[in-house]
DNA sequence: TTGCGAAATGACAACGTTGTCATTTCGTTA
DNA sequence: TAACGAAATGACAACGTTGTCATTTCGCAA
């Protein structure tokens, strides 16, 4: 039978309720070590007794922080999933919470506008997640008292910013091709305006470069099983293609679907490898190998480093987190 | 050269610097057309200068309101993506910001728990999400002036729930099936502690039964591919099998392929559907029939059933989204 | 010019906490 | 028992905004 009126219940009330002064109350919570046991008792009794819960916008606004941190999800896509996992349990381990909002679809948001509307809520610094490029990338300022770091594989000149090393990724993909002997790898492409994409693409072109091959004209494809079986087919007509990167596990299975559909094998005839590891969810006995990168990792470390730069939000760092290749039997040694 | 000392720019310093009284400043902000434009332009010439930016801590204070929405994700996985995608897009519509907890790998919450972590958040409602049974679901009273939503498949004796027709669609795809002359249907399931699990295998029972069927012996899966597979080969083996029900698309992609192993066609031998849709993304020109749910219409929902309810937090409702068959062929027709 | 009602602006309190500093109470020792 | 220092508690201001109500300024008619 919980003391209910329509009004909140203060810290005030609770203090009357138990004979004691307002700041006993407040002590209670914040210092419960400095109030003595039968007192501290009493108190509790009380808030117990009339429901108290304190007020956030009465301490924020004391304290002068909020213990949240804003996550702006300029798009919202599966990968994006673990890596808010990963910003939300690091966010909870250090006590803080998180504050969301998202670009909807259709809508153009630039960082400024995002920042704007951030710096209206309740947090003391905030994420960028970043996939796709927006106008005002480079002319961004950050506002000045409010850490912000953009999760992005661009450099920002003025922002922390953390990325998988997609690049990276892409470039340790070619070699494991190259050093099995291979002479060249084709690349299917994911959605042109996706930055992950892009990365993986440059990687591919850097790795080729770097022993003087001259990188094939790239295939487009859109992130889905259908646009990799399509490039699959066009790859079975080129007789020098005994290598494909595809930017994704989905195309890349289309990419083999189709590969077999000719009549070649994998790997036998043609090496396949794809990004972010999940094609053995879906397909038993998966064999592609795939570069997969950790991006629960990544939300973690972009959450410690807003709140490691919470008192020096001028701060700028860049880190960069490496992907895995798992291997299965997709590629052939070609030495052998 | 924006002026920007450490202390941060209130309203009275807007107020100081542009000749008005602090109300003046607010009414700028707040009900603009109650100032004249000349004062109106001065003032927000004070603000560009002093790089002001309203208080959100002092501003709920005196409201009594945040304009943000709890979330609780008790469990972070892809088909939440886009019922996140919703709840923020429908928040972002009505004009409010998510804050947003995490249960922790590990970690055992309860609802309770949930709810007081939540109601020391700036939040003024809150959504649970609920994949998995917790051990006071039914126990479990609300905070009475927080509307709080759980979405979830369970009916609660006090809280407002969302979910899923997941029984209803189970049911749908058993009709599909019966009413195209098969006269009995497998049924591979998912992970055990998994609510939507069971209710689909929930429905799958009661479609069966209402035409006085009695349910074969279902066959446990971990929702993936694999698990899926190592049915399929039981399922091979009984000639009584044509039909299969999959509890998601990657297990029902396992089964497929298990029958194929096995010499059996799909759809000519056994016919197949599963949940999600999702198949088509990684495989080339699926021909797997699925039984889809709008999760995006499920967060949309659990947003306006908060918001609709702030007022009355108390109140209760229960809403179910149908889920929706997305025909391919690789369900076979008996009766032609 | 004066007077009037409406529009624009201002003074002040209040929202519910926490920090500062003063006061009271306690346990101990002389 | 008195006196003392430490521990416990309290009074009051302050955080930055908005609501209430009072005051000033304005535009217009007499």
């Amino acid at each position: 039978m919980a003391t209910m009126d329509k009004k909140n219940v203060s810290m005030n009330d609770v203090a009357i309720a138990a004979g004691v002064s307002l700041k006993t109350v407040s002590r209670v919570i914040n210092e419960p070590d400095s109030v003595r046991e039968s007192t501290r008792d009493r108190v509790h009794a009380a808030m117990e007794a009339l429901g108290f819960r304190a007020n956030f916008a009465a301490r924020s606004l004391k304290l002068g922080r909020y213990g949240c941190i804003g996550v702006v999800l300029f798009h919202l896509s599966g990968g994006n999933v673990d890596m808010i996992d990963g910003i939300a349990d690091a966010a909870a381990e250090r006590g803080f919470a998180l504050t969301m909002i998202k670009k909807r679809a259709g809508e153009k948001m630039t960082l400024a506008e995002a920042a704007r509307r951030m710096s209206q809520l309740p947090v003391d610094g905030m994420i960028f997640n970043l996939r796709q490029m927006v106008d005002d990338f480079d002319t961004f300022e950050a506002p000045k008292d409010l850490k912000t770091v953009i999760i992005t594989p661009m450099e920002h000149p003025a922002c922390s910013t953390v990325s998988d090393d997609q690049e990276g990724g892409a470039r340790m993909a070619c070699e494991y091709f190259l050093n099995r002997g291979h002479k060249n790898v084709y690349f299917v492409s994911g959605k042109k305006e996706a930055l992950s994409s892009q990365c993986r693409m440059k990687g591919w072109r850097a790795a080729l470069e770097a022993r003087g091959i001259e990188p094939p004209e790239p295939l487009q494809g859109d992130w889905n099983a259908d646009s990799g079986y399509a490039a699959g087919l066009v790859l079975a007509d080129k007789p020098d293609c005994t290598a494909v990167l595809a930017a994704n596990d989905c195309m890349a299975n289309g990419v083999m679907m189709a590969l077999r559909d000719k009549g070649l094998s994998v790997p036998d005839d043609v090496s396949v490898i794809g990004f972010d590891d999940e094609l053995y969810k879906t397909i038993p006995n998966s064999i592609l190998t795939s570069v997969k990168f950790r991006h629960r990792e990544l939300g973690v470390r972009a959450l410690n480093e807003v709140v490691a730069g919470l008192e020096a939000p001028s701060s700028r760092s860049r880190t960069l987190v490496s992907g895995v290749l798992v291997e299965r039997s997709s590629v052939k040694d070609l030495r052998a």
